[in-house]
DNA sequence: ATAGGGTTAG
């Protein structure tokens, strides 16, 4: 046993008799055993110290912390006949407890009583309040504490920013970034790799360019999670070679998240080759392949339409690496089979396996029958998708197109009657550009944009170049009986053309440079084709992601090789909420300058600030807890109320 | 003496 070990200490702490005299040396003690994993050793110390107070209360609840016990052993604490009244840090450890869980019922029974002790905007108390509400889906709570501290430090922030992050509020996301840049808190690892996340999930390239570079400078590009995150911004943008560079230069550094990170670009390209050359590589170095690679792997294959692949690799990865599939996996194995016309039994694994198929999973599925023409198990998927969400348009959508490609037009109109009926509405095509590092969106048959009338005269120009070429418009899914030039302009009209016509004008997209457009939906057909020959036109690439993958366009044709009707493995989220304004990017360019210049000062200062505010909030919130409830009638525990309340909704955690 | 934030996918 080596002098650092805690039973070592122990023995020596009875031995000199410091155990029997000093409680904090127990109390110290209990944490040190939780800190090597020794709870019961802990729990057993915590036992043997006569008097406890509330450090070694709190001491135990950490160490059972991440575990309902944690909860139990604070009620008892509370329940105690010396009438312990918990402090900050008691209720901080049990928050994080609640955060990681989770667990949000008892959580806002912590928070009321951290009302009534006063500690509700302390930094670490309201900080793990932050991530509480942040981790239960709650932003807008979240956001409130934020607001109400007096004093935030470079964690709480990052748990803004992550917070904001991992809600789908990448707009959100950054500009606290921003705002803590303003304040002058030094970056950290987690808040460079929130901020690249709500970046990337948004397809932003010249976003994560300037996050990148701001790591660059402050040294943070070569730790682990900022490069792993650097990893998975690029592939999202759709720059593999730079996903590459990152990959490369932190080499052995990189865990398994930086590798899955890495093949999860490639497979979003549909690069199936490179996705298993890694897949290899890793068991080379050493590495254990786990569901995420193999998540990469499915998606890969599937993209590349190649069905008896993803069938060998989905069976290698339960038989070979006993790893469990989960429902993404599944979706994989679906849609290979539905689109290789095994409909029926892709049906059967959705109903047999052991998850409870969402909607994207049948989506997948009524996509494939509709591919195949095959109505009786569409109809069947659809109302099974219907019953997920009964407001849900893809079970019309893509019923109905169906129905037109095989020039069906009865029961077109039957179908689109019916989700008028059921007053359904169409989820209408979104795209967005990005250029010079603003990004402009656009609807179908938008005329909001400033320079509209230059776009709708761009557009005709291409259109009708491309028609000398050899395009021919598919309508295939449009209703026959609409006037063949209405057709037309319904077609040209699509959100994607009006965005790829506003990057061909002059002063957006320089010259030269790929056109980088991302779509909500899945690419139209039309658009997909008039793509290929523009790209030809204008000698440009275009480079498009939609829901499902990337679309790289170059010298008339796309990398995907017209497999474009796919769905399932990765999937893009888009709300409406992520729609980025011009306005805030402007800031973002402001930002831009800004960090370049605190780069260029250091962040040396900012500890020193930080200590310093920390003391003057001490002072002032000191105050505050003396002026509240329970101090000010002289109690020395919690109310009954209040600990029946938290007796009450720690039974939800067992 | 006891306390808060993290990368893959969704």
């Amino acid at each position: 046993m080596d002098s650092t070990d805690p039973r070592c200490v122990h023995a020596r702490a009875i031995t000199t008799g410091a155990a029997k005299a000093n409680r904090a040396v127990l109390n110290n003690l209990i944490t040190l055993y939780s800190k090597s994993d020794l709870r019961s050793d802990a729990a057993s110390v915590f036992r043997s110290i006569p008097s406890p107070n509330v450090v070694s209360w709190t001491a135990l609840t950490s160490a059972f912390s991440n575990s309902p016990l944690s909860f139990h052993h604070f009620i008892s604490m509370l329940r105690h006949p010396s009438r312990i009244l918990p402090n900050s840090h008691t209720l901080t450890s049990l928050l994080k407890t609640c955060a990681t869980l989770p667990a949000l019922t008892f959580g806002a029974q912590l928070h009321s009583v951290a009302v009534k002790l006063g500690f509700s905007s302390e930094l670490f108390t309201a900080s793990a309040l932050v991530s509480l509400y942040f981790k239960t889906g709650l932003s807008n709570n979240a956001k409130k504490v934020f607001d109400e501290m007096s004093l935030r430090d470079e964690v709480c922030f990052s748990s803004v920013i992550v917070g904001f992050a991992q809600n789908y509020k990448p707009m959100d996301a950054l500009s606290t970034f921003i705002e803590m840049r303003r304040s002058g808190k030094a970056s950290t690892m987690v808040s460079v790799s929130g901020a690249l996340r709500a970046g990337s999930d948004m397809a932003m390239l010249e976003q994560c360019r300037i996050i990148h570079g701001h790591a660059m400078v402050t040294g943070l590009n070569l730790n682990v999670i900022v490069g792993s995150a650097l990893i998975d911004g690029y592939g999202k943008c759709g720059l593999v070679g730079n996903a590459r560079g990152v990959f490369d230069e932190l080499g052995m550094e990189l865990n398994i998240v930086g590798w899955n990170a890495m093949m999860a670009g490639h497979a979003q390209q549909g690069e199936h080759g490179s996705v298993i050359e890694l897949f290899t590589l890793m068991e080379e170095r050493g590495m254990v392949p786990d569901e995420y690679s193999f998540l990469a792997t499915l998606t890969a294959l599937y993209n590349a339409g190649l069905v008896e692949e993803t069938e060998i690799w989905f069976k290698r990865m339960t038989e070979e690496y006993s790893l469990e599939p989960c429902l993404e996996h599944y979706t994989c194995l679906v849609g290979a089979l539905g689109k290789a016309g095994r409909l029926e039994e892709a049906e059967r694994i959705a109903l047999t396996m052991p998850f409870k198929p969402d909607a994207a999973l049948w989506r997948v599925l009524l996509s494939k029958c509709a591919y195949h023409v095959n109505m009786d198990i569409a109809w069947r998927m659809s109302d099974r998708l219907l019953e997920i969400n009964p407001m849900d348009d893809s079970a019309y959508v893509i019923l109905a197109n169906a129905y037109a490609s095989a020039g069906r037009w009865d029961e077109v109109r039957e179908v689109w009657k019916r989700m008028k009926d059921k007053k359904v509405r169409k989820e209408g095509g979104k795209s967005w550009i990005e250029a010079l590092g603003e990004v402009h969106v656009f609807l179908a048959g938008d005329r909001r944009h400033e320079r509209t009338n230059e776009i709708y005269a761009k557009l005709t120009e291409l259109m009708e170049e491309i028609e000398k070429l050899g395009y021919v418009p598919v309508w295939a899914e449009m209703l026959h009986e609409v006037e063949q030039k209405e057709k037309k302009k319904s077609l040209w009209h699509h959100s994607e053309k009006l965005a790829l016509a506003f990057g061909l004008l002059n002063g957006t997209v320089p010259p030269g440079k790929a056109l980088r457009i991302v779509k909500n939906l899945r690419i139209c057909r039309d658009c997909h084709e008039a793509f290929k020959y523009i790209s030809r036109l204008v000698e440009r690439e275009i480079i498009v992601r939609d829901v499902n993958r990337y679309h790289k366009f170059l010298n008339g044709s796309c990398n995907c090789g017209d497999q474009w009707a796919t769905g399932g493995g990765y999937k893009r989220r888009l709300r409406d909420s992520e729609y980025v304004s011009p306005k805030v990017l402007e800031e973002i360019e402001h930002e831009r300058e800004m960090l370049r210049l605190a780069d260029r000062l250091g962040g040396e200062m900012n500890h020193m600030k930080l200590s310093e505010a920390k003391n003057q909030f001490e002072e002032k919130n000191s105050a505050i807890r003396q002026g509240n409830d329970i101090k000010k009638l002289g109690q020395q525990s919690l109310p009954e109320t209040t600990v029946q309340a938290l007796v009450d909704s720690v039974i939800w955690y067992g």
